[in-house]
DNA sequence: CACCGTTAATTAGCCTTGCTAACCAGACCT
DNA sequence: AGGTCTGGTTAGCAAGGCTAATTAACGGTG
Protein backbone atom coordinates (compact mmCIF):
# COMPACT_ATOMS: atom_id res chain seq x y z
CA UNK A 1 0.00 0.00 0.00
CA UNK A 2 1.55 3.37 -1.04
CA UNK A 3 2.69 6.00 1.39
CA UNK A 4 0.03 9.63 0.79
CA UNK A 5 2.52 12.45 0.10
CA UNK A 6 2.27 14.12 3.16
CA UNK A 7 3.82 10.50 4.15
CA UNK A 8 6.66 10.02 2.31
CA UNK A 9 7.37 14.24 3.33
CA UNK A 10 7.15 13.66 6.66
CA UNK A 11 9.50 10.83 6.36
CA UNK A 12 11.85 12.36 4.04
CA UNK A 13 12.17 15.05 6.80
CA UNK A 14 13.04 13.21 10.16
CA UNK A 15 15.25 11.14 7.63
CA UNK A 16 17.16 14.17 6.74
CA UNK A 17 17.53 15.28 10.18
CA UNK A 18 18.41 12.48 11.57
CA UNK A 19 21.37 11.89 8.74
CA UNK A 20 22.40 15.06 8.92
CA UNK A 21 22.92 15.34 12.77
CA UNK A 22 24.87 11.57 12.45
CA UNK A 23 26.84 12.86 9.75
CA UNK A 24 27.63 16.39 12.02
CA UNK A 25 28.81 14.28 14.65
CA UNK A 26 31.42 11.94 12.30
CA UNK A 27 33.10 15.29 12.08
CA UNK A 28 36.64 14.30 11.92
CA UNK A 29 38.58 16.84 12.66
CA UNK A 30 38.33 18.86 15.64
CA UNK A 31 40.94 21.92 14.58
CA UNK A 32 37.61 23.77 12.93
CA UNK A 33 34.13 24.12 13.60
CA UNK A 34 31.21 23.48 11.55
CA UNK A 35 30.48 26.93 10.69
CA UNK A 36 34.44 27.25 9.74
CA UNK A 37 34.23 24.56 7.71
CA UNK A 38 31.70 25.71 5.84
CA UNK A 39 33.29 29.03 4.85
CA UNK A 40 36.83 27.44 4.03
CA UNK A 41 34.67 24.70 1.93
CA UNK A 42 32.80 27.52 0.24
CA UNK A 43 36.00 29.34 -0.40
CA UNK A 44 37.42 25.76 -2.20
CA UNK A 45 34.81 24.91 -4.54
CA UNK A 46 33.59 28.40 -5.27
CA UNK A 47 36.32 30.48 -5.09
CA UNK A 48 36.99 33.48 -3.37
CA UNK A 49 34.65 35.94 -2.29
CA UNK A 50 33.86 39.44 -0.47
CA UNK A 51 33.47 39.09 3.33
CA UNK A 52 29.51 40.01 2.85
CA UNK A 53 29.44 37.28 -0.25
CA UNK A 54 30.72 34.76 2.27
CA UNK A 55 28.34 36.27 5.08
CA UNK A 56 25.25 35.75 2.06
CA UNK A 57 26.25 32.10 0.77
CA UNK A 58 26.04 31.08 4.49
CA UNK A 59 22.85 33.39 5.33
CA UNK A 60 24.99 34.51 8.35
CA UNK A 61 25.29 38.18 9.11
CA UNK A 62 27.77 40.23 7.58
CA UNK A 63 29.55 40.63 11.65
CA UNK A 64 29.50 36.46 11.97
CA UNK A 65 30.96 36.25 9.32
CA UNK A 66 33.50 39.09 10.20
CA UNK A 67 34.81 37.06 13.29
CA UNK A 68 34.74 33.93 11.30
CA UNK A 69 37.03 34.91 9.02
CA UNK A 70 38.91 36.31 11.82
CA UNK A 71 39.46 33.48 13.60
CA UNK A 72 40.59 31.73 10.55
CA UNK A 73 43.09 34.23 9.56
CA UNK A 74 44.66 34.01 13.10
CA UNK A 75 45.29 30.22 12.36
CA UNK A 76 46.78 30.99 8.89
CA UNK A 77 43.53 29.20 6.60
CA UNK A 78 42.89 32.51 4.52
CA UNK A 79 43.96 35.86 3.67
CA UNK A 80 42.15 39.11 3.49
CA UNK A 81 43.31 41.28 0.09
CA UNK A 82 42.40 44.98 -0.26
CA UNK A 83 40.41 45.67 -3.63
CA UNK A 84 43.00 47.87 -5.54
CA UNK A 85 39.83 49.28 -7.19
CA UNK A 86 37.67 49.99 -4.39
CA UNK A 87 39.64 50.20 -0.94
CA UNK A 88 36.44 49.71 0.41
CA UNK A 89 35.99 45.91 -0.61
CA UNK A 90 38.18 43.07 0.29
CA UNK A 91 38.89 39.97 -0.61
CA UNK A 92 39.05 36.71 0.97
CA UNK A 93 41.44 33.71 -0.16
CA UNK A 94 42.63 30.39 0.82
CA UNK A 95 46.00 30.32 1.82
CA UNK A 96 47.75 27.12 1.12
CA UNK A 97 47.34 25.70 4.82
CA UNK A 98 43.08 26.48 3.88
CA UNK A 99 43.53 24.52 0.80
CA UNK A 100 45.22 21.65 2.33
CA UNK A 101 43.04 21.32 5.31
CA UNK A 102 39.88 21.70 3.28
CA UNK A 103 40.81 18.71 1.55
CA UNK A 104 42.32 16.58 4.02
CA UNK A 105 38.67 17.54 6.05
CA UNK A 106 36.38 16.47 3.44
CA UNK A 107 38.22 13.10 2.96
CA UNK A 108 38.24 12.44 6.92
CA UNK A 109 34.58 13.43 6.65
CA UNK A 110 33.21 11.42 4.01
CA UNK A 111 35.34 8.59 5.19
CA UNK A 112 32.02 6.49 7.47
CA UNK A 113 29.34 7.66 4.96
CA UNK A 114 31.51 5.87 2.02
CA UNK A 115 32.45 3.23 4.49
CA UNK A 116 28.47 2.78 5.04
CA UNK A 117 27.27 3.31 0.76
CA UNK A 118 30.10 0.75 0.42
CA UNK A 119 28.16 -1.50 2.56
CA UNK A 120 25.07 -1.40 0.40
CA UNK A 121 24.02 -3.17 -2.90
CA UNK A 122 24.48 -1.35 -5.88
CA UNK A 123 20.64 -0.83 -6.54
CA UNK A 124 20.35 1.16 -3.26
CA UNK A 125 23.34 3.33 -3.85
CA UNK A 126 21.87 4.33 -6.97
CA UNK A 127 18.90 5.28 -5.62
CA UNK A 128 20.55 7.36 -3.09
CA UNK A 129 22.57 9.17 -5.69
CA UNK A 130 19.34 9.79 -7.26
CA UNK A 131 18.16 11.32 -4.23
CA UNK A 132 21.08 13.19 -3.15
CA UNK A 133 20.50 15.23 -6.57
CA UNK A 134 16.59 15.12 -6.19
CA UNK A 135 17.31 17.01 -2.75
CA UNK A 136 19.69 19.27 -3.66
CA UNK A 137 17.48 20.48 -6.25
CA UNK A 138 14.83 21.00 -3.56
CA UNK A 139 17.00 22.58 -1.50
CA UNK A 140 17.65 25.46 -3.80
CA UNK A 141 14.34 26.39 -4.50
CA UNK B 1 30.08 6.99 -16.37
CA UNK B 2 29.26 6.00 -13.22
CA UNK B 3 30.86 7.98 -10.22
CA UNK B 4 32.32 6.46 -7.66
CA UNK B 5 31.27 5.48 -4.44
CA UNK B 6 33.35 8.76 -2.64
CA UNK B 7 31.85 10.67 -5.30
CA UNK B 8 28.36 9.46 -4.10
CA UNK B 9 29.67 9.74 -0.94
CA UNK B 10 30.56 13.36 -1.08
CA UNK B 11 27.15 14.49 -3.12
CA UNK B 12 25.22 12.86 -0.67
CA UNK B 13 26.61 14.63 2.66
CA UNK B 14 26.32 17.94 0.97
CA UNK B 15 22.69 17.32 -0.18
CA UNK B 16 21.33 15.94 3.40
CA UNK B 17 22.95 19.33 4.48
CA UNK B 18 21.55 21.10 2.17
CA UNK B 19 18.14 19.99 2.71
CA UNK B 20 18.55 20.04 6.25
CA UNK B 21 19.42 23.58 6.16
CA UNK B 22 16.48 24.75 4.11
CA UNK B 23 13.74 22.48 6.37
CA UNK B 24 15.26 24.28 9.36
CA UNK B 25 14.69 27.56 7.72
CA UNK B 26 11.18 26.26 7.25
CA UNK B 27 10.23 26.52 10.35
CA UNK B 28 6.42 27.49 11.12
CA UNK B 29 6.31 28.89 14.74
CA UNK B 30 9.23 31.35 16.39
CA UNK B 31 7.48 30.29 19.91
CA UNK B 32 9.48 27.07 19.51
CA UNK B 33 13.56 26.89 18.96
CA UNK B 34 14.79 23.56 16.79
CA UNK B 35 16.06 22.24 20.39
CA UNK B 36 13.09 22.92 22.13
CA UNK B 37 10.84 21.53 19.62
CA UNK B 38 12.90 18.60 19.28
CA UNK B 39 12.34 17.62 22.95
CA UNK B 40 8.70 18.25 22.56
CA UNK B 41 8.94 16.16 19.33
CA UNK B 42 10.80 13.20 20.75
CA UNK B 43 7.70 13.16 24.06
CA UNK B 44 4.63 13.08 22.11
CA UNK B 45 6.64 10.40 19.25
CA UNK B 46 8.59 7.87 22.40
CA UNK B 47 6.38 9.26 25.04
CA UNK B 48 7.42 10.20 28.90
CA UNK B 49 11.08 10.04 29.70
CA UNK B 50 13.45 11.29 32.45
CA UNK B 51 15.69 14.08 32.10
CA UNK B 52 18.71 11.98 31.41
CA UNK B 53 16.62 10.06 29.09
CA UNK B 54 15.80 13.13 26.99
CA UNK B 55 19.39 14.42 27.32
CA UNK B 56 20.59 11.09 26.08
CA UNK B 57 18.45 11.06 23.15
CA UNK B 58 19.00 14.53 21.64
CA UNK B 59 22.97 13.83 22.55
CA UNK B 60 23.30 16.53 24.65
CA UNK B 61 24.22 16.87 28.49
CA UNK B 62 22.13 16.59 31.21
CA UNK B 63 22.56 20.97 32.73
CA UNK B 64 21.92 21.60 28.65
CA UNK B 65 18.55 19.64 28.60
CA UNK B 66 17.71 20.90 32.28
CA UNK B 67 17.73 24.80 30.96
CA UNK B 68 15.66 23.46 28.00
CA UNK B 69 12.76 21.55 30.08
CA UNK B 70 12.33 24.79 32.09
CA UNK B 71 12.31 26.74 30.15
CA UNK B 72 9.34 24.47 28.55
CA UNK B 73 8.14 24.03 31.74
CA UNK B 74 7.69 27.33 32.33
CA UNK B 75 5.54 27.86 28.88
CA UNK B 76 3.40 25.11 29.91
CA UNK B 77 4.16 22.76 27.50
CA UNK B 78 5.18 20.10 29.83
CA UNK B 79 5.45 18.90 33.60
CA UNK B 80 7.90 17.42 35.89
CA UNK B 81 6.66 14.33 37.81
CA UNK B 82 8.84 13.16 40.67
CA UNK B 83 8.92 9.17 40.60
CA UNK B 84 7.31 7.46 44.09
CA UNK B 85 9.64 4.80 44.12
CA UNK B 86 12.69 6.85 43.66
CA UNK B 87 12.69 10.17 44.54
CA UNK B 88 15.95 10.45 42.64
CA UNK B 89 14.18 10.60 39.41
CA UNK B 90 12.30 12.83 37.51
CA UNK B 91 9.39 12.27 34.68
CA UNK B 92 8.94 14.24 31.94
CA UNK B 93 5.78 14.29 30.60
CA UNK B 94 3.67 16.66 28.07
CA UNK B 95 1.02 18.52 28.97
CA UNK B 96 -2.33 18.91 26.13
CA UNK B 97 -0.82 22.45 25.41
CA UNK B 98 2.30 20.58 24.53
CA UNK B 99 1.06 17.78 22.82
CA UNK B 100 -0.92 20.69 20.76
CA UNK B 101 1.47 22.19 19.85
CA UNK B 102 3.70 19.38 18.63
CA UNK B 103 1.07 18.40 16.26
CA UNK B 104 0.59 21.93 14.91
CA UNK B 105 4.60 22.53 14.47
CA UNK B 106 5.01 18.95 12.44
CA UNK B 107 1.94 20.06 10.31
CA UNK B 108 3.34 23.37 9.52
CA UNK B 109 6.98 22.07 9.11
CA UNK B 110 5.86 19.49 6.66
CA UNK B 111 3.51 22.04 4.54
CA UNK B 112 6.27 23.23 2.64
CA UNK B 113 7.64 19.95 2.00
CA UNK B 114 4.49 18.53 1.23
CA UNK B 115 4.24 20.94 -1.39
CA UNK B 116 7.56 20.23 -3.05
CA UNK B 117 7.37 16.93 -3.43
CA UNK B 118 3.59 17.38 -4.56
CA UNK B 119 5.40 19.01 -7.79
CA UNK B 120 8.07 16.24 -8.77
CA UNK B 121 6.73 13.29 -10.82
CA UNK B 122 5.72 9.85 -9.04
CA UNK B 123 8.79 8.35 -10.15
CA UNK B 124 11.02 10.67 -7.86
CA UNK B 125 8.73 10.65 -5.28
CA UNK B 126 9.14 7.11 -5.25
CA UNK B 127 13.10 7.62 -5.51
CA UNK B 128 13.02 9.79 -2.24
CA UNK B 129 10.76 7.64 -0.16
CA UNK B 130 13.00 4.74 -0.95
CA UNK B 131 16.54 6.80 -0.20
CA UNK B 132 13.88 8.20 3.02
CA UNK B 133 14.27 4.50 4.29
CA UNK B 134 18.16 3.91 3.37
CA UNK B 135 18.98 6.90 5.32
CA UNK B 136 17.26 6.16 8.97
CA UNK B 137 19.27 3.19 8.51
CA UNK B 138 22.09 4.40 7.89
CA UNK B 139 21.88 7.33 10.48
CA UNK B 140 20.71 4.75 12.69
CA UNK B 141 23.54 2.56 12.79
C1' DC C 1 22.68 0.78 61.93
C1' DA C 2 26.18 3.82 59.92
C1' DC C 3 29.09 4.72 56.30
C1' DC C 4 30.65 5.13 51.66
C1' DG C 5 30.27 4.89 46.74
C1' DT C 6 26.98 5.72 42.91
C1' DT C 7 23.38 7.93 40.49
C1' DA C 8 19.90 11.69 39.02
C1' DA C 9 19.02 16.23 38.92
C1' DT C 10 20.33 20.67 39.42
C1' DT C 11 23.14 25.10 39.86
C1' DA C 12 27.07 28.09 38.60
C1' DG C 13 29.92 29.81 35.41
C1' DC C 14 32.38 29.63 30.92
C1' DC C 15 32.70 29.69 25.68
C1' DT C 16 31.02 29.85 21.08
C1' DT C 17 28.35 31.87 17.78
C1' DG C 18 24.28 34.03 16.32
C1' DC C 19 22.34 38.89 16.28
C1' DT C 20 21.60 44.33 16.06
C1' DA C 21 23.29 48.92 16.63
C1' DA C 22 26.76 51.96 15.98
C1' DC C 23 30.96 53.38 13.63
C1' DC C 24 34.63 54.27 10.28
C1' DA C 25 36.46 54.84 5.60
C1' DG C 26 36.07 54.99 0.91
C1' DA C 27 33.26 55.84 -3.25
C1' DC C 28 30.01 58.45 -5.73
C1' DC C 29 27.04 62.26 -6.97
C1' DT C 30 25.92 67.01 -7.43
C1' DA D 1 33.54 70.47 -0.92
C1' DG D 2 29.51 68.32 1.14
C1' DG D 3 26.01 64.72 1.60
C1' DT D 4 24.80 60.10 1.06
C1' DC D 5 25.44 55.31 0.31
C1' DT D 6 28.04 51.03 0.91
C1' DG D 7 31.43 47.53 2.68
C1' DG D 8 33.82 46.21 6.58
C1' DT D 9 34.47 46.41 11.30
C1' DT D 10 33.74 46.96 16.49
C1' DA D 11 30.89 46.62 20.68
C1' DG D 12 27.77 44.51 23.31
C1' DC D 13 23.74 41.29 23.98
C1' DA D 14 21.28 36.55 23.96
C1' DA D 15 20.80 31.65 23.14
C1' DG D 16 22.43 27.38 23.88
C1' DG D 17 26.24 24.24 24.23
C1' DC D 18 29.70 22.53 27.79
C1' DT D 19 32.24 21.04 32.45
C1' DA D 20 32.69 21.26 37.37
C1' DA D 21 30.58 21.25 41.56
C1' DT D 22 26.47 20.56 44.63
C1' DT D 23 22.45 18.26 46.53
C1' DA D 24 19.49 14.48 47.42
C1' DA D 25 18.49 9.80 47.43
C1' DC D 26 19.54 4.94 46.81
C1' DG D 27 22.05 0.66 48.05
C1' DG D 28 25.42 -2.37 49.52
C1' DT D 29 28.65 -3.77 53.37
C1' DG D 30 31.22 -3.92 57.64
Amino acid sequence: MAKTIAEQASDLRMSTFKLARRLRNERATDELSDGQFSVLGGLYTHGSHTLSGLAERDHVSAPSMNRTVNCLEESGYLTRISDAADKRRVTIELTDAGTAIVKETVKKRDAWLHHQLRALDPTDRETLAKAADLMRRLATQ
